[in-house]
RNA sequence: GGGCGGUUAGCUCAGCUGGUUAGAGCACCUGCCUUACAAGCAGGGGGUCGCAGGUUCGAGUCCUGCACCGCCCA
């Protein structure tokens, strides 16, 4: 074979010169496509998360993304078929947020659309405060502009996942507002709805106010705030009183009910009584709950429509009626005391105190009540004092928030659709264990979120970008909705809109006329969606149905703090429509977090630019550093590991000139020596697979790495350095070469997954040339076969023994401060008496490392080691 | 308050079913231009494995309790 030219190589490697180079040859070559043709045995099938495209670009992504492209090259060498698609997550609150801060808009579905609507964008340096009123546009304008920016966010992922060298099948690219994901979505609900499990209901929900939508349990995080309790006197119908504690007070108006403890001595006169509220005068039943916590304020509460979900409870509990202050605005909404509902004792009082609080916010509101309870004239009772007792006490206290919102949820009862989940989580648990975790840990998150699940999946959003509900309603002679009987489009129609297609059987002028027809103007929550991920990239029921043979799929990547979220929702919707799990394995990258161990978040400030990243150190470097990172473990950033990357990158190119610029006769691998590294190298090969076999890719890195520069570059490889231009032994020379070859090829195919830039470019050097395979990433893994035809070592520790002697001349040479290239006169070694004999069969590989015509060899002393040489220099000439 | 994970060298992390003197990289110190690589090579210093008990011939590893950090949930 011919040796590479090393004079016409670069001195140094250029990752910004070759990186794109080879991810242009790559595309070129196809060697990313799956191949439907391939059967199901073959092919290896990921289910890609696909990322919120209005989301930034974070260091996190290239992180678990790379995690994801491991396993998906190692399968690829192993010669699998490789499924690997790429979705972008568009649709959304995200994306409304960021149009709404990059245009400075709001939606108003009321107004008319206009086609030639021009708007501008905001200086993104312009302070909030700064920004003048948000234009008013229609919500076809609004979506319009959302297709503007999701197409700008996704053109920069798909060059950060290329930059970063992602071997994702381009051709099987999606996003979650495109066609087809629509259709499978609508599909999905058409499917639920049919079993059964999906029903909409009119009942209390988490209610966001300022985003105007109803969020799902999932969606709801804990806040820490300030808050107070209020000490309220109540009136009773045979003219006694009591004092409860709120932090609500204005959802006074809103009270329906008084509980206590049933054991709880002080109240429980009370119980099957009236009591009578200060400021309205309203008498409301008070009842015994299991659920009121004796030591909480003063015992008794007053149940309101709604403060909480145990006031949820209550009133469906105790059937009490629904008194809804509050608006889908956050605003108190305005009625009238003395109508049916509104039953008071003092209607005037009551009108004149409310009428104070209609139209205000929440705050506001609460301000105001809290001067009405400090008015005698509002007590409960004709001659009580004022019913605020004392002053509010002030207490911190967990408030519920719609993650991405910035005011607290109300419960607000309105019309939604939800999935019917509560009855099955039995059925769950148990496809969670028919799926293999890794790590193992995360399966029992998965677990313990379904056992506590407390509510039905909610699936509608009172949204503008997202997927529509597909279903209309008859409107009665009045123009009343009936929502027991929705009508819903045939599978044919989807994906369909139906704010804009005609119900079957009737005219377009009918929508909205008496004996019409209306069309539902929610849409899906998101994750309604990306669940169905699986069946968007096998494409389900659509052209080119490929669901019999990609699903089940065979991974699931993503990130451990969605698995509330996006895998169980997944799981779900494979249970309820196939019948089955969504993937055999799930694998959970951890987070990246910053120096302090916090996790990256743009709020702190401390968030890298990937992109930088990638253009300082090179895509190489990076993937190295996120494969030495284990599954499931958080990972502090930590810029040193980007250098030993890079550094590592360097290495394999200069150690790859070096092995293939030897010359000499072709041979076969015979020498003690050369036989013995064969047998560590065919041990790292089974050690490396197992390791990728169970998800751990990064254990496969390490192995690779030491053995690559320990084993490989400062041992064997100064070892036989001299026997590779060894004149005088040609079949020593060509055996020394061979094992050069055969260690740079299998240490080469162990890297690249990690480092699939410079390992390709190595492997075109001859092997391309050499196994017809174009490119590393479609060579073969290394398998033990491979070594079969050559012998194994007369010693298994041969190896071991000739690194260990030259390592004793080493420290020799070093504590005499010369260069390890030092001639030497004389090598004295001394061993013990095991070691001496396997010694002498490298003997030759030893003294020629060494730099030595002769070599001693005696029995001795050597305090632990197995070596210790003793040296003279040959004398140099002074330069 | 519950569940899960973590705590090992100055820093970032390995250490799989308990078994010699606990490892790596970075950083630090010393030496070396050696025919692939000074972005390199060689040698070296540095750890009572969070704390307290327990099981065992033997514990970084298993058990109990506690402390601190993180995530998820209530």
């Amino acid at each position: 074979m011919q040796p590479v030219d090393v004079s016409a190589l670069p001195r140094r490697f250029e990752p910004e010169e070759a990186e794109p180079r080879w991810r242009a040859l790559w595309d070129a070559w196809g060697i990313h496509s799956y191949d439907p043709a391939r059967p199901r045995e073959e092919t290896f099938i990921v289910d890609t998360p696909p990322p919120t495209a209005s989301g930034s670009l974070h260091v996190g992504h290239v992180f678990s993304y790379t995690h994801q492209d491991l396993i998906v090259r190692y399968q690829r060498m192993r010669g699998r078929n490789i499924f690997y698609p790429m979705g972008w997550d568009d649709n959304g609150l995200p994306t409304e947020r960021r149009v709404q801060n990059v245009f400075n808009v709001r939606s108003d579905p009321f107004m008319p659309y206009e086609p030639d609507l021009k708007v501008e964008r905001v200086d993104p340096n312009t302070k909030p405060r700064d920004l003048p009123r948000p234009t008013v546009i229609s919500r076809r304008n609004f979506i319009d502009l959302c297709h503007i920016v999701t197409a700008e966010d996704e053109v920069a992922f798909k060059d950060l996942w290329k930059m970063l060298g992602l071997s994702v099948d381009w051709n099987e690219e999606y996003a979650t507002i495109d066609d087809r994901s629509r259709g499978i979505a609508q599909l999905s609900f058409l499917d639920l709805y049919e079993k059964g499990h999906i029903y909409q209901v009119e009942a209390p929900t988490m209610w966001d106010i300022d985003f105007a939508t109803a969020v799902a349990q999932a969606e709801v995080e804990d806040r820490e705030r300030d808050g107070a309790f209020h000490d309220i006197e109540f009136g009773t119908e045979d003219g006694g009183n009591f004092v409860i504690s709120t932090t609500r007070p204005e959802l006074l108006a809103a009270c329906v009910g008084i509980a206590a403890h049933p054991d709880d001595e002080r109240y429980r006169a009370l119980f099957g009584k009236k009591a009578i509220s200060p400021v309205y005068r309203v008498p409301v039943p008070i009842f015994p709950t299991e659920l009121a916590d004796p030591e909480k304020g003063t015992g008794v509460l007053m149940v309101c429509t709604f403060g909480d979900q145990t006031d949820v409870q209550w009133w469906r509990e105790e059937s009490l009626p629904l008194r809804q202050v509050l608006g889908r605005d956050g605003l108190i909404v305005e009625h009238r005391y003395g109508a049916e509902g509104w039953e008071s004792n003092d209607p005037d009082l009551a009108n004149a105190n409310y009428a104070e609080i209609v139209g205000k916010r929440v705050n506001q509101a609460r301000r105001i009540v809290v001067e009405q309870l400090r008015e005698a004239s509002n007590s409960a009772l004709e001659d009580g004092g004022a019913p605020l007792k004392g002053e509010p006490r002030p207490l911190k206290h967990a408030v519920r928030f719609y993650e991405k919102g910035d005011s607290p949820l109300e419960y607000l009862t309105n019309r939604q659709w939800f999935v019917r989940l509560l009855d099955k989580k039995d059925e769950l648990i148990e496809r969670g264990r028919q799926i293999t975790w890794h790590p193992a840990y995360m399966g029992k998150r998965y677990e313990d979120w379904t056992a506590t699940l407390g509510l039905d999946w909610g699936i509608s959003r009172q949204r503008y970008f997202g997927v529509q509900i597909p279903a209309w309603y008859r409107l009665d002679d009045q123009g009343n909705p009936d929502y027991s009987d929705p009508i819903l489009p045939t599978r044919d129609l989807l994906p369909m809109d139906p704010m804009s297609s005609t119900a079957p059987g009737f005219e377009e002028s009918q929508r909205g006329q008496p004996g019409g027809f209306a069309g539902e103007p929610d849409v899906f929550d998101t994750w309604f969606t990306s669940s169905l991920s699986p069946q968007i990239g096998a494409r389900w029921d659509q052209d080119g149905d490929k669901m019999d043979e990609l699903f089940p799929m065979d991974v699931r990547p993503q990130a451990h703090d969605i698995i509330r979220t996006w895998a169980f929702y997944t799981i779900a919707k494979a249970h309820l429509h196939h019948d089955d799990v969504p993937w055999h394995n799930v694998v959970l990258s951890g987070w990246i977090l910053d120096p302090d161990r916090k996790k990256m978040s743009k709020s702190r400030g401390n968030v890298v630019t990937p992109v930088g990243m990638l253009e300082e150190y090179g895509a190489d470097a990076v993937r190295y550093w996120a494969g030495s990172a284990r599954l499931g473990a958080d990972t502090a950033f930590d810029e040193q590991v980007f250098r030993v990357g890079k550094r590592l990158v360097t290495k394999i190119y200069n150690a790859g000139k070096f092995v293939l610029s030897q010359e000499g006769p072709e041979g076969e691998i015979t020498n003690e020596l050369d036989r013995a590294f064969i047998a560590e190298l065919r041990s790292l090969v089974e050690r490396t697979t197992a390791a990728f076999e169970e998800y751990e890719y990064s254990r496969a890195l390490e192995e690779t790495e030491t053995f690559f520069w320990s084993a490989f570059t400062d041992n064997y490889l100064e070892l036989v350095k001299k026997r590779t231009r060894a004149e005088d032994d040609p079949q020593g020379r060509a055996s020394a070469i061979a094992t050069l070859r055969t260690g740079l090829s299998v240490t080469m195919r162990l890297f690249a997954p990690f480092v699939p830039t410079i390992t390709d470019e190595v492997w075109s050097w001859t092997f391309a040339e050499q196994t017809g395979v174009q490119s590393i990433h479609v060579a073969d893994w290394p398998s033990a076969e491979e070594f079969t035809g050559i012998p194994a070592p007369d010693n298994t520790e041969s190896f071991a023994v000739a690194c260990d002697a030259i390592a004793a001349v080493r420290k020799a040479k070093t504590e005499l401060g010369l260069g390890m290239g030092r001639p030497l006169a004389t090598l004295a070694f001394q061993g013990d008496a095991d070691s001496l004999p396997v010694l002498s069969r490298v003997i030759t590989d030893v003294s020629d490392g060494a730099n030595t015509a002769a070599t001693s060899v005696t029995e001795g002393d050597t305090g632990g080691e197995r070596f210790t040489a003793t040296i003279v220099a040959e004398l140099q000439e002074e330069k």
